[in-house]
DNA sequence: GCCACATGTAACAAACAAAGTTACAAAATT
DNA sequence: AATTTTGTAACTTTGTTTGTTACATGTGGC
């Protein structure tokens, strides 16, 4: 199955837009994310919509958050992307009239509304603040662990 | 994204492999799911290899339980197809080296790890012969209620 | 032994949704 | 007016499940 990768990639780019430049382009965040301005405006799109980014046109114009990371909660962008399917499993409706199909998929439909339940109430609860202050811990860790390695120098570096 | 309806098709068809008729061919239980018997062959090859089945070649042969529903669990099921992927939405690995990234990855996969815990242990609890025994239920319940509509006349009506 | 029946499997085609691309319109700044 | 940037429609590519075709293999009945 091919997997949607949006509410990956929005928070990436709602922190960036928190932590290195309050102002990007979606030809700068297309390059951070490895992929195409066209892709950038249309997934960011639902986020404006949705109140959470703003955009402006022309010269110096480009996307910027429209609320603090404390006031974003992955929800409110799982939401903003207009709630995609998040199994990739489902009930076959091959026989709508057979009971045994009805049964089973009254089975796995339990199931998978509690998952649904559980994840609706974890991304209602995270916000973006708390995951740029895993970043900022990791930024304070990263060098250390990777000098071991010979891998970075300045103490500053972020990767992208 | 494109579902996988194997794991609820493979339920349906153990139920009836039980309930209706304890031997079948890959054609008679391809009409059963509106699919083709390569399909059919293609699926339960899976849950002959984990011991749920067996299949005879030749005349009168065909797929046949080699348990009991008591003793065959969702998760059995699941793992004899191969643990397919269970989310539709998944983290991006745009730029591996970002740590901005790896912190959102770190949150989204925290979330998917409860929900597919919740999942698999949901799946070990439930039996095919508590789903066959939902089946029975409504087999006693869908003639009174499909009356007052005017669906169905016989009582042993069961759908497929 | 031969034939019909059934599974076993490889190889390929169709269907579908996310992601990517192209093209151009609209708006804002210089 | 020229340039920059978003807005959006239309189309293509890609990856995965499902469906199909073709044929080999094994089994039982006559």
């Amino acid at each position: 199955m091919r997997q949607d990768h949006r509410l990956s990639r929005m928070l990436h780019v709602l922190i960036h837009l928190d932590r290195h430049r309050k102002h990007a382009t979606s030809e700068e965040i297309a390059e951070m994310l490895r992929t195409n301005p066209v892709v950038v405006r249309r997934t960011l799109a639902g986020l404006r919509k949705a109140g959470l980014v703003a955009s402006e046109k022309g010269h110096g114009g480009g996307w910027r958050l429209a609320r603090g990371l404390g006031e974003i909660t992955l929800r409110d962008i799982y939401t903003a992307l207009g709630e995609p399917p998040l199994f990739a499993i489902g009930n076959a409706q091959d026989n709508p009239v057979c009971l045994v199909e009805k049964a089973v998929n009254s089975a796995i439909d339990h199931t998978l509304e509690q998952a649904q339940a559980l994840m609706m109430d974890r991304f209602a609860t995270i916000t973006l603040a708390d995951i740029a202050a895993d970043f900022d811990k990791r930024l304070l860790d990263y060098p250390v662990e990777a000098r071991r390695f010979g891998h970075v120098r300045d103490h500053d570096k972020t990767g992208s």
